[in-house]
DNA sequence: ACCTGAACACCGTTCAAGT
DNA sequence: ACCTGAACACCGTTCAAGT
């Protein structure tokens, strides 16, 4: 079972097949279905097996050291898992493991004057941005910071007059680390909480 | 193409094979290959037509409006067309047609008083959380809004001693629609932009 | 130019049979 | 209990051949 997430982050998510996977298990493929029900089934676990290599920073009295370290956990797992991180991103995790996270955040939140409903809409606007911005940074920027290859189109071969405010900003959209991209955009979603809550 | 989307929206993203869609538009499989290179330019094709659904409204003065419909605009792209969604989530779409409304975005941003950097900040931090709050929605929250099936865990049957907040918060995590969670969290970024654009 | 048929090298999954 | 082999109903893609 991790087998198959080692299998994806070597060979890429198109390589995990049944077939490939009892390969790599010295077994045949039809052995696997005695373990796992299906290869949905498989997915699920490959998810769920990723998402426990979250780890939050305990509630001792900073909301924000929890906020924080709950979306660059979730990034940090994108990044490790490239290939594979698609798969949480296309998921529920309603198991456990996955939720003891969520669990802390919440506490953090609500014993530091968030209310029930802003706690709950704190943690789901930061799981939304953590997936989302790891998802795109995986699969390539619209806009790349880096030209990573051959999908991404140059700004430069667009048409200037149509797209003005692109050329003009064409610096600040190819560089800066993406380390840099999501900080900011934590960092704005923090100071927006803080405002939400303050009034 | 649009009959490659129409198929999905109507049997399911498994439903798009090659063979099928060659059986839709009354051909053989075969025959789609003089059109269009491979599988993979096919799901880019389709993630361009869902893209061009996007209306943004024009940049008269009120980036909050700009930024709201770009949110909105993509989220609902996500519910008109479920199933194929996914597929822009995984996509870098660097086409003219997709730029086009981030050229508004970007233009309504930096006439109103942002530096380059924010604007380029404010544009990745709203592209990021509405995909991935469309995604996360579409697949099935952890811990669900309406309890939609085997593949979400019921709170109840979660171990209260081991997960006290979140079966505090129950009332919370499963009330509400799903369109006011959104708008919460549309709220709260760009509270969090006027917060930091201020000072 | 566009479409077809047969073929190749794969898939996930089932099921009766082995140990 | 666990694994295997053969089989079934599919895939994407290639390529020579048709019109």
């Amino acid at each position: 079972l991790d087998a198959a997430l080692e299998l994806i982050d070597r060979e890429g998510a198109a390589a995990l097949t049944m077939r490939r996977l009892g390969a790599e298990l010295d077994v045949e493929a039809m052995s696997l279905y005695r373990h796992v029900p299906g290869r949905d089934a498989l997915l699920d676990g490959i998810s769920e097996v990723m998402m426990q290599e979250l780890r939050i920073a305990p509630a001792t009295g900073d909301w924000t050291r929890c906020a924080r370290s709950f979306a660059t956990g979730i990034r940090g797992i994108a990044r490790r898992h490239p290939e594979a991180f698609a798969l949480v991103g296309l998921r529920a995790l309603n198991t456990p493991d996955a939720l003891r996270p969520i669990e802390v955040l919440l506490r953090s939140l609500r014993d530091e004057g968030f209310t029930p409903a802003e706690a709950v809409g704190a943690y789901r606007l930061l799981a939304s941005f953590a997936r989302g911005y790891a998802l795109i940074e995986m699969t390539g920027f619209t806009l790349a910071p880096r030209e990573e290859g051959a999908s991404s189109l140059r700004i430069d071969g667009l048409p200037a007059k149509d797209f003005p405010v692109i050329h003009e900003l064409s610096r600040q959209l190819t560089r800066g680390t993406t380390d840099a991209q999501f900080t900011l955009g934590l960092d704005t979603i923090i100071a927006g909480l803080q405002a939400k809550q303050s009034h």
